[in-house]
DNA sequence: CCTCTCTAGTTCCTTAAAGAGACTAGACTG
DNA sequence: CAGTCTAGTCTCTTTAAGGAACTAGAGAGG
């Protein structure tokens, strides 16, 4: 198959996706935040073909997600980088989503926050700390908007 | 290709990406967000071919995740379901997250809370109010834990 | 030192999904 | 009643994913 690179879209979110959007990208990621970081740990949990896996440890590598540290004896092993801890919000969203809709037997994983409970996270402003939801916020161009929308025609 | 349904990985996050982590898949979400609902707006706009857009929506359509609804004329256009509108919050962060690390020139959508500014939203605690982040929650199991980890083997 | 194993790949072959573009059915338009 | 517009479907080609076999390099054991 070939694939469109999503980047000729001006868009964060097509952006994004051109890194974290290919399959078996996300699970990846979650594993290493579950302290999986070995190929071979991750190879197994997932059941994904080496040929994918290290194709998608790569892309990350290559994108900053994730990175490569010597361990002792001689190995490696993938750790997030800062960038790649950042993608926490988008696994909790995805999570919680998934929870919600897609998990009739109740959610798989809770996440117990320092205050002590379990908790359901809610998207707030950073700036009057209420929810920003579908129907409180209006998109509005921003400071990179509309530089070349496609690049062919 | 063949590709592996994630079904199997009993987890919220894998099922959320068997709807939603197909290629193209959150981008139409994010045009039906902003107000293209029809099949050729939505073609256009993305530079999809048909036939990969006609099987993206159906896959949403059959997931509850879009609806097709009629219009005046005979024709019909493609509305969010709840389940829908709920994925804002992943469209929200993926943003986000691209705005920060993949927008050298700026965030191209920013989003106006009704508050009257700007946002950047966070996630917060719903029960305390608090920033949830990578280095404040735990996972723990939860009801729907590992009920048959992997189908085979 | 030599063999054995273990990890992290690489290579090869097959299957199927995506891209591109031509074609089509059904509704509406002049 | 011919032409157009919408929302597809069909066909062909390219290429990514799955699966399995093979490999290089480090370490372990005798």
């Amino acid at each position: 198959m070939q694939r469109t690179p999503l980047e000729s879209l001006n868009c964060s979110i097509a952006r994004s996706l051109d890194i974290i959007g290919e399959w078996w990208t996300l699970l990846i990621i979650r594993d290493v935040f579950m302290g999986l970081h070995r190929f071979e740990q991750i190879r197994e949990d997932l059941g994904i073909s080496r040929k994918v896996l290290t194709d998608r440890l790569n892309t990350l590598v290559e994108h900053g997600v994730l990175k490569k540290v010597p361990i002792e004896k001689g190995f490696e092993e993938y750790r997030l980088t800062r960038k790649g801890v950042e993608l926490h919000d988008v696994l909790v969203v995805v999570r919680q989503w998934g929870d919600k809709w897609e998990s009739p037997q109740g959610p798989p994983i809770e996440l117990v926050h320092d205050c002590g409970h379990v908790t359901t996270a809610f998207l707030a402003c950073d700036c009057c700390g209420e929810e920003v939801s579908a129907s409180n916020v209006t998109p509005q161009a921003g400071p990179g908007h509309s530089r070349v929308r496609k690049t062919s025609k």
